[in-house]
DNA sequence: CGGCATCCCATTGGATACTG
DNA sequence: CAGTATCCAATGGGATGCCG
């Protein structure tokens, strides 16, 4: 479980290199609306509606965006249901979810010790 | 090893709330420049120079930002040489190590994932 | 060498209004 | 309900120049 920045750089040897796809992909989910809306599809299928109102604080604009690249990443799978009004789910796919096994622990250590770094001295 | 989010949320109610130091620091350690100083600093000390020079494309204003930021938050430590010329270095502390042991394992899935990721059609 | 200060531009991102 | 379109403000971030 324990990986080394040589392995890293092995897989990718250029990630320190501008344009490489590793960076690219980072962007995206490490981006501040993406962690969180990755984050909000973790325990399940959210409609627009409830996407939006689970992660506070972000505009339809940056949702739709940040909803349209990670579904180009083949991260997110939307499904729309032809009904009257309108139904659209958004989910995690496997690969989404692969992810997140590796991002939850992150997220976590930063929650435990978010107080703590915010509180020190400037 | 396996986190939850609901273990998330018992730790951080608030991750998906406007002002929450989690999203604070999130922020800081998810950004573009942000990861990849981290990164680099992963395989031990580096002085200015060098870490300017392992980051491709960051340029000097954001290097510093990044790394007073970084330094404020408790992840990098800043040690300066009273020599001439001025030699500085900048290394991990522990609270940095362990977090670059929760986001090597991310880091590692995405290098080898980002190809495939990015090539998909659109 | 290791920065900080300044200027300036491009992109991000928010608010609002409108549509299928 | 689930978006799109438009306009505008804030910020990110690059280039340059100067200083310890």
């Amino acid at each position: 479980m324990t990986v080394s920045l040589a392995q890293i750089r092995e897989r990718s040897g250029e990630v320190f290199l501008e344009g490489c796809p590793t960076r690219v992909v980072l962007d995206h989910i490490m981006s501040k609306w993406g962690v969180l809306v990755l984050l909000a599809l973790t325990d399940g299928t959210l409609r627009w509606g409830e996407l939006r109102r689970e992660v506070e604080g972000i505009s339809e604009k940056m949702l739709a965006s940040t909803l349209r690249t990670l579904e180009a990443d083949g991260l997110v799978v939307r499904t729309s249901y032809p009904e009257v009004p309108p139904r659209v789910e958004y989910a995690l796919t496997d690969l989404g979810r692969e992810l997140m096994e590796r991002m939850l622990p992150l997220v976590d250590w930063v929650a435990e010790h978010a107080g703590t770094i915010t509180g020190r001295p400037a």
